[in-house]
DNA sequence: CCTCCACCGGAACGTGAGGAGT
DNA sequence: ACTCCTCACGTTCCGGTGGAGG
């Protein structure tokens, strides 16, 4: 049968949305509610860039969701603006960067560089590839420092600026930097600059990362630091009452929907942007229901489609070992099951996982190194492995299935080399008890 | 109280891929 | 083109262990 219109059709369904992208994480909304603290702090930080002081370096830590990079982009966005104020003209450069996306030493010099680049310019970028570090570093720090390129690609200072400028680098995640010689080289441009000013700001989610770095790194960008607390249930139910009130059309929760979402995501160590994601996928469950209002139970079902999501997502990027061995403890359980035991050890998954690489022409891998297999899987929260003693029966690890088994299978079954053993039957093992 | 199972998990080392320096 | 380094992934070796059963 042929769809007709498929498009029509699809297109008639009632929106319940105004605005999606004030729901999705990437957002900054004007008002950052319950963080008045935070962006005072920061703002007292950074004030000095608008009398043509050095701000401190900062370094920010916090859970994901807490509202750091919202903040960070709030509080840039005006110092940029209150620098344009005729009264004060002083021009503040804000650059972000995240270093998940921008890794490497190069690239994160060359980004920032790049931001210095004027749009009718787009020719002087520097490309992504093929110049020598040294000499990224060196037109970074002529553009930080008030330079620009004329028509011959010859160095002059920028008529439109002026001395005394500030710039300030956000680097986003800098846990995910790959070393610390970026940090290094930022924190230390001041003495290579004549005219201007560069502060950084580092935002990360990981405490420890500090005790990482060169000690000279971690004295010079944490001269301030801030640490953003986990919001709770109430704080998190303002947040989404509010980005509802944007994002969605009136009167289509149902009362209990945002006390939900907050008091779900509260739960999991105060993050805003588990409640957004709860809020959003509700609300695209009920559209596509097609129904008028979105009830507690889609908040719910929300829940079970962001946590399978999750699950899959990681399922299906595992490594090949990672994965036989999950589809061992799988097929152990099964197994057990049929027989009326319920435990499942090391040893069992093992043998069973023994078998699926013969059939499947894989390595076997060595018992040690399925053991650390199974803490990953059991950290990735894919089934739970703790250690228990069965006293003259020995001392192994206890492996149960967190995640709905279908939904696994069928996602391990994608895996070619795979497929062929997902319905593999294991042959019982003699086992005592 | 002691034994002893069946594995845990630390340490040291080997290997190959990929990047940086020269 | 070359070496050197780092890192991820695995192996080998082995001391350690909670508690049921003797």
């Amino acid at each position: 049968m042929v769809v007709n219109d498929l498009f029509g059709q699809l297109l008639e369904v009632e929106p319940l949305f105004r605005n999606k992208e004030v729901m999705r994480s990437s957002y900054t909304p004007d008002d950052l509610p319950h963080r008045d603290s935070e962006i005072r702090a920061l703002g007292s930080i950074l004030v000095p860039a608008l009398r043509g002081e050095t701000p401190s370096n900062v370094f920010i830590y916090g859970k994901t969701g807490t509202g750091k990079t919202a903040c960070v982009k709030y509080v840039g966005n005006e110092l940029c603006k209150k620098g344009l104020d005729p009264d004060i003209d002083k021009r503040v450069n804000v650059i972000y960067i995240n270093c998940e996306v921008v890794d490497t030493q190069y690239r994160v010099l060359q980004n920032i560089a790049n931001a210095f680049v004027p749009a009718d310019r787009w020719s002087h970028r520097i490309p992504f590839t093929g110049w020598p570090t040294d000499e990224v570093y060196d037109a970074l720090r002529r553009y930080a420092d008030g330079q620009t390129k004329d028509d011959h690609e010859h160095w002059v200072e920028d008529p439109a600026r002026k001395a005394g400028e500030v710039t300030v680098i956000v680097l986003d995640e800098v846990d995910k930097l790959k070393g610390d010689e970026v940090l290094y080289t930022l924190t230390r441009i001041n003495a290579d600059l004549h005219n201007n000013k560069v502060s950084v700001i580092g935002i990360s989610n990981d405490l420890k990362f500090t005790e990482f770095l060169d000690p000279r790194v971690k004295s010079s960008l944490g001269e301030e630091s801030m640490i953003f607390p986990p919001y709770d249930a109430h704080q998190l139910e303002d947040i989404l009452t509010q980005r509802a009130k944007m994002a969605l059309k009136d009167g289509i929760l149902d009362d209990g929907v945002i006390p939900l979402c907050a008091a779900l995501a509260a739960r999991e160590h105060g993050d805003a942007r588990r409640a957004l994601d709860l809020l959003r996928v509700s609300a695209e469950l009920a559209e596509r229901e097609r129904k008028k209002v979105v009830g507690e139970s889609h908040v719910r079902l929300a829940q079970n489609k962001i946590e399978l999501d999750r699950i899959s997502e990681v399922v299906r990027t595992l490594p090949t070992q990672s994965k036989l061995v999950l589809l061992a403890t799988i097929q152990g359980e099964e197994l057990n099951k049929e027989v009326g035991v319920q435990t499942l050890t090391t040893g069992e998954v093992f043998a069973i996982y023994k078998d699926l690489c013969k059939h499947t022409g894989c390595d076997i891998l060595t018992q040690r190194r399925i053991t650390d297999l199974i803490s990953e899987l059991d950290m990735l929260g894919i089934f739970t492995a703790r250690v228990i003693s069965k006293g003259r029966y020995g001392r192994t690890r206890e492996i149960q299935m967190s995640c709905p088994i279908d939904s696994t299978k069928s996602v391990l079954a994608e895996d070619e080399l795979i497929r062929g053993v997902v319905d593999y039957k294991p042959k019982r093992q003699n086992r005592l008890l």
